[in-house]
DNA sequence: GTGGTCTAGACCACA
DNA sequence: GTGGTCTAGACCACA
């Protein structure tokens, strides 16, 4: 279900997350659910059980997932992984924001910009559904 | 001329970059003109040569200066730092884009976080914290 | 008649205990009566055997119930039963007072706290959420 | 100026944490300061580096410090750290609460046994600075 | 088996 | 040197 990238340079650990946080978005890991234990995730991935520790931990610490010793982690609240996911996004436009700006790009030109990113969609005449 | 912020999470040779480029586009470095010596800027910046040295590296990768060896390292495009800012920049944004739209992040409100959070500038109804 | 959660912070064994301090208390469990065999509760509440054999063992040595080799667990008193709890209860309480005063929460800060997470009661002017 | 306690039941590295905030709290790190490094810091407390990194890892985590690859790590927010403190010291406070509740113990009377386990203070004509 | 803690040691980018 | 990531492996309480 999860697929990690060696070669990123995005840590391990953070796809571990961003993989979780997905599945719980996408609804095939529903609150109250019990994910899969940090051993056989870490067979399963091929992964140090350290790092999907670091990642379950990270996670509990957001309060997406909660992890109780000798019984398992369980996904506490679909709403805080949403927030991570958003939290984290409107940080990267803000910051987005002020490198355009320092690279003499105009609000306007950025927000075109922006829009002709927008994955899956196009530039002119575009429906969004 | 350049200040460094130890504190900041963009690397400090990324912040030589982003100033000499900056000064560039000031006007304060025409084209031709010679830049500070590799050893003098690092004590000027109280930084480490090394990392004054692979900022200039990669401005003359870029095309934005040349280095002459022996004789110092000069101003070589006014244009290609203009370009390399904007560049940056774009990709940062492309990149941001994506990330806001995994977020669940709509194009619309998207362009709006873009745009409270240009710097400088307010739309009508904006306040500034 | 015990109810376990098995994402509760709490160790099983202790949800266990407390469990059948609660039946003694209530009056569900005169002294002298039987309870059930570790084995037949573990299975009734879906729990480890070994965790069972560890509530009624940290019961024994409270004094609460009394196991007769053979032949079964009994309880043992009902003092010991409420004794335990309190005392429990009384050193939570003890720790949460010294650990609220090293946070800087003052003594009447801490007593509203508290009597502001009072379950079940209200005060006047409390509202629950 | 920080003491481990390697029997203690509180980990390692949130001992560290807890004596990182004391000192901030103290005035003894104010805000900007540079903290030692992960590892001299592990050097000083005989303690491994990885085990001071998840320390200052959770601390940045709330905000308390910030660390810079290559730079070192500052105090950030006094506040935050005070806000640590508090929001634990108060989830333990609402924990003895229920316990003491459910233990038969009377609001009333938890009041009391919470203001004589005050430290540093008397059971009656107290005065407080 | 399950999460949690800790040590040891390697490697990386950055300074 | 400085923070950050990762693996390997040990040990603990709890189930």
């Amino acid at each position: 279900m999860i697929t990690l990238d060696p070669q990123s340079r995005v840590p391990i650990y953070r796809q571990i997350e961003n993989g979780i946080i997905g599945l719980i978005l996408l609804g095939a890991c529903p609150e109250g659910s019990r994910l899969p234990s940090v051993r056989s995730l870490a067979v399963k991935l091929s992964a140090n059980p350290n790092t999907v520790q670091k990642a379950y931990q990270e996670l509990e610490g957001w309060g997406v997932i909660a992890s109780v010793g000798g019984r398992g982690s369980f996904v506490r609240s679909a709403e805080a992984a949403r927030a991570v996911l958003r939290r984290q996004a409107v940080q990267t436009l803000e910051a987005a924001a002020r490198e355009a700006a320092l690279a003499g790009i105009g609000r306007e030109e950025a927000a075109g910009i922006l829009s002709r990113a927008w994955p899956g969609e196009k530039e002119e005449g575009e429906e969004d559904d």
